[in-house]
RNA sequence: GCGCAUGUGGCGUAAUUGGUAGCCGCGCUAGACUUAGGAUCUAGUGGAGUGAUCCGUGGGGGUUCGAGUCCCUCCAAGCGCACCA
């Protein structure tokens, strides 16, 4: 009997679908027999390009993962689905006009049938799909949630809008700043006496999902607004469109109110430094004060600037504001007004491509000067596009000396730098230093530059021209797309007032529509459907992030019809424990999730408030392309050859480098192919790097009759070999159908079987590294399942696999096994597991072991990792359901050494009369002097280190 | 520019976290069985040297009895952010 992987594979596979095997279940109330484990995969976008090899990747950690943990005795959640709204089917559907569902359904498919080959453990029952109206009800519901509760900051959470209302009525708006503009006061019977339309508006400004005006980033080619981690350099993430800011009417999710809990709420999860990093700079917390400056002949009126620094108020040389500033007009003095004027259209010419693309150095002076509050000196203002006016209060104090842009500023301007940092400063670099001693600073002369900090804040709070203030970088989060293939509202608007759909209207169901061209006015093409203009319902509709933003909660009770999640399903499946995804997730999905279950935490509707507990980043998996190279010779611009011609490598780089004559080259390509055209001398040749398919391709050496059959054009195509050889380039890129060097695991399945996939995926090396697909390596994993089978079967003798008992020797094989096995398992070092499987099988074969007790608890070692192989040979030993198989325990007198002498050598030689001195750590090592030798003795049954001190020197413990 | 992570044989990687560098696999070399093999098995495989030995973890320096691992510095390629005051 040999190992015929596709025929136990295929009949496994049908076996666990027909049985249910992956079912999970939610214990019944007061049953929670088992501990549960909830593991789960960012689920994917079903594109149309289908799976490649990078994908599973991750898929394939957390079944291993999945499937460890169950047989360490878990009820394990581990579901997966699909992230189906969102804008590629849309793109699709106008080029194509097949609608999004039917596209996506097709994909959806591709998908399944290729994640079903892989083997997964995947509880498909639990599967979710966002564009289910099923599902979308309820992201509609929680959408409804947001809008009905506003922070409140006086209790840190959210809370229902209804609290708010009754204190405005009772006492105005004193014990709740207005979020949304910091000025806003009114009494109660302010209130009271608004009309509805007021109060809403009033209302819309507090809520943590509202509707306002606002900058947006315009994409006009998709033509929808785009979310700020949507946006990539000035243009679309997807597609890579121009973006320019627009003010239109948007949808927003009050995230900046949770700015803080979102920081704070990092320091209780398990996501790698980076990953902490990344949110942390997005949300970009920043502590400063804002101070007023007062302008010079306009008593009364000042200039609100944001700091950092205010120890450096005495370094203030000039002042600069944003081209969108209030104060512009004010602040402009009438003999620089056509210099204002024409700065401001230059900036207003500006894409915002061009200014992040090229920074150039601009500005203008408006003529006003503001005096320093600190000694009255009179200084600039200047106008700066490098001033945002989106960020503090879009204007700034510029200290050249401290801060590289201002340096760079008031070099390029000629204004004078005054040095406050004293030998800190050269005067050609700005230094940004919190360390240095403050000088030419009046009573700050001397201090620390830190500590005159607050020294300054006191000051400036004290005599009221400003006061202490944190900023954040992250914006309030866009939620409307002027799309059609995404959530609608449940919103709708009569009079200018926006009213939240009945609970009993949901789902709102999106519509047919006969053309997924915009609306009128930047609106989504919903605002062409009469019935649904005519119910004056909104028209946009949500961001691809909505769906994704609670997933993991529907995983958990997917069928519930008459609630997102019960509370019962969420309190017992609580936490993500493992979340394993890429890291391009980091600032986007990552912290819609984080922020939505916040939410959903303070509103009482589960019981934790951070979604994952531990994320596992998977690294990329690039492409390694591989080059031919072509030859193009051309005589006055006209080409030469009928034939493509191609030489190998080494040609091509002897030629570039000039090693190789254009002469020599012409005849090695002659010897080769003798119907070469006469050349003349005068002709021009060029060699051109193209890319072929990589599956044609084995290394770097070319299979030329393989490469024939991947393009027309090969067909007749000549290939110039080097030593009887076709040797191909090879350049890392990311794996991409135009680049030819994608690998679709579908063909790797089929040559190799799914378990020798699974393996070899994570052979490649540890899951959160990046590396290029070799496929090289994948013989070497499939030989080791085929020694395995040997340890069972023989192909001549047939069944091998005996029931007598094992040695010691076998046992400690087996034992040690079973604890590295557990060890890589938990520290998802799935790599080294696979090679420390490879060492275990080679060592049973060399002892020709084929006992049954050593190899059936191999069996369950390995099931994660390999499980159609061992289901086979599992029935083959007789036994029941490998699924239901416990891990098995490992004893340590077998993993560690028992009592033992050994003789010793210091540094490798044999020395004499030693004094032991043995360390507290080591104290389960006895050592004696015998002679010429140290004996050690290790005391039985605890792990050891081979290495003990003497006298301050190593002893090496040869074994 | 700033931040994060990385650098080990021909290649992918490992090293029990400061303790004999190179486990496992690919590739390569030699051999066995074969009509044949791209099947399987055996032996070898970091470099130099007949050898004992010596040299080796991107370069340089440091801490330590001892450094791939810790510290400083430089170099290289990678990812993320990018006028955030």
């Amino acid at each position: 009997m040999e190992y015929n992987f596709r025929e136990i594979e295929q009949k496994w596979q049908d076996q666990w679908k027909q049985q249910g095997a992956y079912k999970v279940s939610n214990p019944e109330p007061g049953k929670t027999a088992k501990p549960k484990y909830y593991v789960l995969d960012m689920f994917p976008y079903p594109s149309g390009a289908g799976l490649h090899v990078g994908h599973p990747l991750g898929y394939i950690a957390s079944d291993i993962f999945s499937r460890y943990k169950r047989t360490k005795g878990f009820n394990v959640l581990h579901p997966m689905g699909y992230d189906a709204f969102g804008l590629p089917a849309e793109q699709y559907a106008l080029e194509h006009g097949v609608h999004p569902a039917v596209s996506t359904a097709n994909n959806i498919g591709n998908f399944r049938k290729q994640l079903d080959k892989i083997g997964f453990c995947f509880d498909w029952d639990r599967q979710v799909n966002t564009s289910e109206e099923g599902y979308y009800k309820w992201t509609q519901w929680i959408f409804l949630q947001l809008f009905k509760s506003f922070y409140n900051r006086k209790t840190a959470k959210a809370e229902s809008i209804d609290v708010l209302v009754a204190a405005f009525e009772k006492e105005g708006n004193m014990n709740h700043i207005c979020p949304a503009d910091n000025a806003l006061k009114f009494t109660a019977d302010q209130w009271r006496g608004m009309s509805e339309q007021d109060q809403q508006d009033i209302l819309m400004n507090y809520r943590l999902s509202f509707c306002g005006y606002g900058e947006v980033n315009w994409c006009e080619a998709l033509g929808t607004v785009l979310a700020n981690d949507e946006v990539v350099n000035g243009v679309s993430e997807r597609g890579g469109f121009p973006v320019v800011k627009k003010k239109l009417r948007q949808w927003y999710l009050r995230i900046t109110e949770y700015a803080d809990r979102l920081l704070s709420g990092l320091e209780t999860v398990e996501f790698s430094d980076a990953m902490k990093e990344m949110q942390t700079n997005w949300i970009g917390k920043s502590y400063g004060a804002e101070i007023d400056f007062e302008i010079q002949g306009l008593a009364g009126q000042s200039l609100r600037v944001y700091t950092t620094r205010p120890d450096t108020i005495f370094g203030v040389d000039f002042m600069v504001i944003a081209p969108e500033h209030e104060l512009v007009d004010v602040l402009t003095m009438p003999e620089q007004l056509s210099a204002v004027q024409e700065y401001i259209t230059y900036v207003k010419s500006r894409s915002e491509r061009e200014r992040m693309a090229e920074k150039r150095i601009s500005g203008c002076f408006t003529g006003a000067y503001v005096l320093n509050p600190f000694n009255n000196q009179p200084i600039p203002v200047w106008i700066s596009e490098y001033v945002l006016a989106g960020y503090g209060t879009g204007a700034i104090m510029a200290v050249p000396c401290g801060d590289e842009r201002d340096l760079r500023f008031a070099k390029h301007f000629d204004i004078p730098v005054t040095n406050i940092l004293g030998e800190a400063y050269n005067g050609v670099e700005a230094n940004a230093t919190k360390d240095a001693v403050l000088h030419n600073s009046y009573f700050l002369d001397g201090i620390v530059m830190r500590d005159a900090i607050n020294i300054v804040l006191e000051k400036i709070e004290e005599r009221g021209i400003g006061q202490r203030k944190v900023n954040y970088r992250m914006r309030d989060a866009a939620f409307s797309r002027q799309r059609y293939w995404g959530e609608p509202f449940p919103i709708k608007w009569i009079n200018g007032i926006a009213y939240p759909l009945e609970e009993s209207e949901l789902p709102l169901i999106l519509p047919k529509v006969d053309s997924y061209s915009a609306g009128p006015e930047g609106e989504g093409p919903l605002a062409n459907i009469e019935s649904w203009t005519s119910q004056h319902l909104e028209t946009n509709t949500m961001p691809g992030y909505a769906g994704s933003s609670w997933y993991f909660l529907r995983y958990m009770d997917p069928h519930n019809a008459a609630e997102f999640c019960s509370k019962a399903a969420s309190d017992y499946w609580g936490q993500v424990d493992l979340y394993i995804g890429g890291t391009e997730h980091a600032v986007g999905h990552l912290l819609y999730s984080r922020l939505w279950t916040k939410v959903l935490f303070d509103l009482g509707y589960i019981s934790h408030e951070e979604p994952y507990k531990r994320l596992l980043n998977q690294g990329m998996i690039q492409g390694s392309s591989r080059f031919v190279y072509r030859l193009n010779i051309t005589r006055d611009g006209a080409a030469v050859l009928n034939n493509e011609i191609y030489v190998s490598k080494g040609l091509a780089d002897r030629y570039n480098a000039e090693e190789l004559s254009f002469s020599e080259l012409i005849a090695e390509v002659k010897s080769q192919f003798a119907a070469l055209p006469a050349i003349d001398a005068g002709d021009t040749i060029a060699i051109n790097p193209i890319h072929i398919d990589v599956n044609a391709v084995d290394g770097v050496e070319l299979d030329v009759e393989a490469a024939r059959k991947t393009r027309h054009n090969y067909v007749n195509a000549v290939f110039i070999l080097e030593n009887g050889k076709y040797i191909c380039g090879a350049e890392v890129e990311k794996m991409s159908k135009s680049k030819f060097n994608t690998v679709n695991p579908d063909d790797l399945v089929v040559k190799f079987g799914a378990d020798t996939f699974r393996m070899y995926e994570m052979f490649l090396g540890p899951v959160e590294m990046s590396k290029p697909w070799d496929t090289k390596g994948i013989e070497g994993v499939h030989r080791f399942l085929k020694k395995l089978w040997r340890l069972f079967f023989d192909e001549l003798k047939g069944k091998v696999w005996v029931e007598e008992a094992p040695t010691a020797a076998e046992l400690k094989i087996l034992h040690r096994t079973i604890r590295k096995i557990e060890d890589d398992n938990e520290r998802f070092s799935f790599n080294t597991a696979v090679s420390a499987f490879m060492v275990c099988v080679n060592e049973l074969t060399d002892l020709k072991c084929h006992k049954k007790a050593i190899l059936a608890d191999l069996l369950v070692l390995l099931t994660p990792y390999a499980p159609h192989i061992t289901a086979e040979l599992w029935a083959l030993l007789g036994n029941e359901n490998i699924l239901e198989a416990a891990y098995p325990v490992f004893d340590v007198k077998y993993v560690t050494e028992s009592a033992k002498e050994y003789p010793v050598s210091i540094n490798g030689k044999v020395r004499t009369n030693i004094n032991i001195a043995l360390d507290a750590a080591q104290a389960d090592v006895e050592a004696i002097v015998l002679g010429n030798e140290v004996v050690i003795k290790w005391l039985e049954g605890k792990p050891h280190k081979k290495i003990i001190y003497v006298k301050g020197k190593m002893i090496n413990v040869v074994v």
